[in-house]
RNA sequence: GCCGCGUUGGUCAAGAGGUUAAGACGCCUCCCUUUCACGGAGGAAUCACGGGUUCGAGUCCCGUACGUGGUACCA
């Protein structure tokens, strides 16, 4: 059991789309707090700001409202540990990096990004670390009064770690279990920016600390920089109430190498985002084309959620459908896989098909409605609708599929699949029909049994068998080979539309 | 290159020394349905490789290969 409460966070850089491996964090993060009761903070790393791009945070807070994660603090939502955008905590980090300056676990670094660039060019493989650090211009290799002139004159400068040159640095993965690094491998990481801006890796320390988080789960990209991080909770003298790790898997590509980005989406033919997205940025013309999100696509919330869960976690039991409550019920974060897994497009579609098999279609009816207006098609009579989508979910993937599985009940078709009656038709069938709507007309009740009855009594009089009568009758009332059965086709679009179709029809043999 | 992480059918995966190595997606066959789906019944397909340890290894150890991430004044 936990002694504190849990609190756990999830820190996106407002720089883009919210992609699906980004969701499965926030998701990951937010099942592990609820199941212990504990609270999810969004914080936005807005620390960089020649990435900032405008819209993005606003587009964060719209996909996980679309999804229903809803953090207990944000910049949105307030909370006692404000502000929650990083930009507007500047001031605090440079405290801390003054204190790690103090205490020799830190120190001033003058060279510019050029003279850094060019020693890589002229050193192979160089870190600006124990065995450089002497050779550049910073504060352990210059003297003190030499530093101080520099910084008096207003040299631009950086902070950076002063990584230790042999140090085993060791922490438990909740996910991977023991992990070890050694300090001589990473570099001497820049803390704080020439432009006062901190870097992801004092900010997420200091904010961690301060907004008092006990569980960092992040992606695995993240991993070999934590031996950083667990220094800096070391030497800010925090180390007691540094949170647990746990480092997720990524999300590769469906074909290939490498984790799933945005393009693969275009590339393969299905959304990575959450939301549609547009970047804002002119100049590149590649990049201000709308990029699919799942939403917009036609998945249910319910289905991304439950897609993106178990792709990389299961509960050890063959269940593959969860609610939100279900998950949080039964997450547990070392059950998260170790491996990361490549996204597949077809299985995602099939949680979708499944949501919308096992929900009521009510609780999705506002958004088909919407998705029929796009295409020109206004619903007036919501009970008739109901009745249509109930009579077709059962083949629609998407919610987008709706509109061509049940248009047909609202406008007679446009065109008629004439050649598939065609060749089997004869005079005696013509008959059959002819006497059909005659009558249909006289039919007190319009059932679903009232219409097939009658169907198959003139069809016996006709001498004909019911069955080959039904595919023309099928396609005269929605132009082709698909749909739901005829008679419930016909007892919702009613006596009068019915037989104004197959009359059209007879028309056209 | 160096460092880290990983590797069970095409994909997601169960599995914690002894199993006929689950299940799901996809694919194929059949049934249901004189449409298309849904549903049902079957089928093909897997422990990366090599060494150990052990009576016994998918499971433990080592190595190799492969994949993946990091190696920025980006997160």
């Amino acid at each position: 059991m936990m002694d504190k409460k849990v609190r756990v966070r999830f820190a996106p850089s407002p720089t883009g789309g919210l992609h699906l491996g980004g969701v499965r964090t926030v998701l990951f993060n937010y099942l592990f707090a609820k199941h212990f009761g504990g609270d999810f903070i969004l914080r936005i790393e807005d620390t960089d700001q020649t990435r900032f791009v405008e819209g993005a945070e606003d587009y964060i807070f719209e996909c996980l409202k679309w999804c229903g994660l809803t953090p207990d603090e944000s910049p949105l939502h307030g909370g006692p540990y404000a502000p929650y955008r990083q930009s507007e905590r500047k001031e605090i980090y440079r405290q801390y990096a003054e204190q790690l300056l103090k205490d020799g676990h830190a120190y001033y670094a003058f060279d510019t990004p050029e003279e850094l660039d060019a020693k890589r060019k002229e050193i192979p493989n160089f870190q600006y670390n124990h065995q450089h650090r002497l050779a550049l211009r910073n504060s352990v290799s210059l003297t003190e009064t030499e530093t101080a002139k520099l910084l008096e004159k207003n040299v631009p400068y950086v902070i950076r770690i002063k990584m230790p040159d042999n140090e085993e640095v060791r922490f438990t993965d909740m996910i991977r279990g023991e992990v070890n690094f050694h300090s001589s491998q990473t570099d001497d990481k820049v803390l704080l920016k020439a432009d006062g801006m901190p870097t992801y890796h004092l900010a997420v320390v200091v904010d961690d600390y301060l907004m008092k988080i006990t569980h960092a789960f992040r992606g695995e990209e993240w991993l070999p920089s934590a031996p950083v991080h667990i220094l800096l909770w070391k030497y800010l003298g925090w180390i007691n109430d540094m949170p647990k790790w746990a480092h997720l898997p990524l999300i590769l590509k469906p074909d290939g190498n490498g984790k799933l980005s945005k393009r693969d989406g275009d590339r393969l033919g299905f959304p990575v985002f959450a939301m549609n997205w547009t970047d804002p940025k002119t100049g590149d013309p590649d990049s201000h084309r709308e990029i699919k999100g799942f939403k917009e696509l036609g998945f249910l919330p319910e289905a991304f959620l439950n897609l993106l869960a178990v792709l990389g976690w299961n509960d050890g039991t063959e269940q593959e459908i969860y609610s939100l409550d279900e998950m949080i019920e039964k997450f547990s974060i070392e059950r998260v896989h170790h491996a990361g897994a490549k996204f597949d497009y077809e299985k995602a579609k099939w949680f979708n098909h499944e949501w919308i098999k096992r929900l009521p279609v009510t609780s999705y009816q506002l958004r088909v409605k919407k998705i029929f207006e796009e295409k020109g098609l206004v619903i007036t009579d919501d009970e008739k609708f109901v009745k249509v989508l109930e009579l077709v979910k059962d083949r629609c993937t998407l919610l987008t599929d709706f509109y061509e599985q049940s248009v047909f009940f609202f406008v007679a078709p446009s065109t008629i699949d004439i050649d598939s009656i065609k060749p089997k038709w004869n005079e005696n069938k013509q008959m059959f029909f002819v006497e059909l709507i005659r009558a249909y007309e006289l039919l007190q009740q319009w059932q679903h049994d009232d219409l097939e009855n009658t169907f198959k009594e003139i069809a016996a009089a006709h001498q004909l068998k019911s069955g080959e009568l039904m595919l023309p009758l099928r396609i005269m009332l929605v132009g082709g080979k698909f749909g739901p059965g005829v008679f419930d086709i016909a007892s919702v679009i009613g006596k009068d539309e019915t037989v104004k179709r197959i009359e059209y029809t007879l028309g056209l043999l």
